[in-house]
DNA sequence: CCGATGATGAATTGGACC
DNA sequence: GGTCCAATTCATCATCGG
């Protein structure tokens, strides 16, 4: 192996120190809220729009300074609050007086991850949430639009932009589309070389023309600009583009031009490195979603079939580096042919696939080869184009590969197992059921792919690794991992369902492995406390990585693809909730 | 109860064409 | 621009037989 430059200095890795930003985001509102005195008996005309405002979390003198420069018009009173709550945290002490996404919430609050997100805030309102019970009433009394303020200001975001964000974008606009707008807006003030704290007001008014002329790299940064020069009042979102060909920062195989590195988000730097997973043909937005979470990190989209001989786009954002990567070995086989080579003999000329479609959990049935089968036994030679079309189609939709005369057939489980580059055997046996290994397998990563944008942390970690692997399903990382040949220190690994467990245990105690596997059921467990003690008894996480639930994202699903809010998809706020209490708890212990 | 099976489209994107 | 066509998709559910 050669000798890389960055070997020598591990020491240097240049992990940035996150100690400055501690408490500093908490928004002037919130601050307010946190000493909101006792409501006063006063019986005076002014004091019910006093309480009104002080519900919305304002402090009272503020509230009064309020009342005494505009009467009693509260649209006018509220314009004024907002101004002088941001008056009242002065940016001159902070080092990013704007940072805005909701991630940045500082870890003591810690996360809940039924809130964080859409009308769940107003939900916890109603039950009291962090607030006192003397507020709720005064919430409930509350304008539409005092509502989504208070939603946003609870989210972490400061009034005023929030304010802005609901003018810019009109009164029917969605919470989603403000945060939308206000994840933009940070985007663009990032730009931004140097920050005068006194000029706030026309940086912002800015967002809404052309900004910065500095030339830069094509990134999401850019994309965010266009979806703001269309105009943010259009309905259609410019959502993140797939890449064509979807090889995301580079795959072994194909030459990759024009990408010459990245640089990552401040907020995204490490420790420890995070690694998630995702469907990358998800519904609109999700994407967005998911990368604004993550630290606005844009997302890698790969298709495994520049690894494999089977398809599979996925969409995966993490903090690791980019350069000197190299495969897995041995090379797997890339075409159909190459992998399954029985199949050859029985392969017709007019059936031009090189590649599998992507692996899924459920096959096709007896009765579709069957109907397959008759239909191409009618024909002496080949057969009519509409049967071929009609054959192919099928073929492709379901995977199916000629194993005999006239015979299609699904893949076999054990071919899933080596398409997606799992040990043989790897989900056989020990009480699993058949249908549970296509399950899992359709569920998993694939190893190859993975592997490869993990392979530069073999230099990195050369006396091995702690993991924390969240979903982990069939152990698809931890497979990677040990095939790079990275010693596995600790593993903690969160997995549902019981008969993965076991899958993982068991190719744990067959591999030899030196170190600890620990495992949860229930990502719930995993809360402040945990993680701390976890983090104390094995000394911090090298990687957070894992895929979440993808089942209401995935095209395949008929009936319930309701996107990230869906009842499984919406654990990926579990992993950001995890992720960002271990980026906390690492922090300070540096 | 468990495991296997078969029926069940829509959303999204990109390209060709007008 | 709009419109049509083609391709693709980490799935869910009721049901049946053991």
């Amino acid at each position: 192996m050669t000798k890389d430059p960055s070997i020598e200095d591990i020491d240097d890795i240049d992990w940035t120190s996150e100690d400055e930003r501690e408490i500093e985001d908490i928004p002037a509102v919130q601050a307010a809220a946190a000493k909101i005195e006792a409501s006063s008996s006063s019986v005076d005309p002014c004091s019910k729009l006093i309480q009104h405002f002080v519900g919305m979390g304002f402090s009272r003198e503020l509230v009064e300074k309020a009342i005494e420069q505009n009467g009693e018009d509260s649209e006018s009173i509220l314009e004024t609050l907002l101004t002088l709550s941001v008056l009242e945290t002065s940016p001159s002490e902070q080092e990013q007086p704007y940072s805005s996404c909701p991630q940045e919430e500082p870890c003591v609050n810690g996360y809940d991850s039924s809130s964080g997100y859409d009308e769940n805030i107003l939900d916890d309102f109603s039950d009291g949430g962090s607030w006192s019970d003397d507020d709720v009433e005064n919430v409930v009394s509350l304008s539409p639009k005092e509502r989504t303020l208070l939603s946003l200001t609870k989210m972490g975001y400061l009034a005023e932009e929030a304010s802005m964000a609901m003018e810019r974008c009109g009164p029917e606009a969605t919470i989603e589309e403000l945060t939308d707008f206000m994840c933009a807006a940070q985007m663009a003030r990032s730009e931004a070389t140097y920050w005068e704290e006194e000029d706030i007001k026309p940086k912002i008014k800015n967002l809404s023309g052309e900004n910065g002329k500095q030339k830069r790299k094509m990134y999401a940064y850019d994309m965010y600009r266009k979806k703001k020069q269309k105009g943010i009042f259009n309905e259609d979102v410019e959502t993140i583009r797939l890449p064509k060909p979807m090889v995301g920062f580079g795959v072994p195989t194909e030459i990759c031009p024009e990408f010459q590195g990245r640089t990552l988000p401040e907020q995204a730097i490490g420790p420890p490195y995070f690694y998630y997973e995702n469907v990358a043909l998800a519904p609109k937005g999700v994407w967005d979603t998911i990368s604004r979470f993550l630290y606005d990190v844009e997302p890698e989209f790969v298709d495994s079939k520049y690894f494999c001989a089977a398809a599979r786009k996925r969409g995966y954002i993490h903090n690791l580096p980019v350069e000197n990567r190299f495969p897995l070995l041995p090379i797997p086989p890339r075409t159909i042919n190459e992998a399954l080579p029985l199949t050859k003999k029985w392969w017709p000329s007019w059936d031009t696939r090189t590649k599998l479609n992507c692996l899924q959990t459920a096959i096709g049935s007896a009765r579709l080869t069957d109907r397959i089968r008759k239909s191409v036994e009618a024909y002496e030679g080949e057969p009519p184009l509409r049967i071929q079309k009609y054959v192919l189609d099928e073929c492709r939709k379901w995977n199916l590969v000629w194993v005999g005369r006239n015979k299609v057939a699904p893949l076999e489980p054990d071919e899933f197992e080596m398409l997606l580059g799992f040990p043989k055997n790897h989900t056989r046996g020990g009480g699993i059921s058949r249908t549970d290994r296509y399950k899992s397998l359709g569920n998993s990563f694939q190893v190859d792919t993975v592997a490869y944008h993990l392979s530069v942390l073999k230099d990195l970690f050369p006396n091995g690794m702690n993991v924390l692997s969240l979903f982990s399903g069939i152990g698809g990382a931890e497979v990677a991992l040990h095939r790079l040949g990275i010693r596995l220190k600790t593993v903690v690994s969160v997995e549902k369902s019981e008969v993965n467990r076991n899958i993982v245990r068991s190719w744990w105690e067959q591999t030899n492995q030196t170190g600890t596997l620990i495992d949860f059921d229930d990502v719930q467990q995993l809360n402040g406390d945990r993680i701390e003690q976890l983090i104390d008894s094995v000394g911090g996480f090298d990687l957070v990585i894992g895929g979440s639930p993808c089942n209401n994202l995935a095209g395949s699903n008929r009936v319930s693809r309701d996107g990230l809010e869906g009842k499984e998809s919406a654990l990926f706020y579990d992993y950001i909730r995890i992720l960002d209490l271990v980026k906390c708890i690492m922090s300070r212990y540096r």
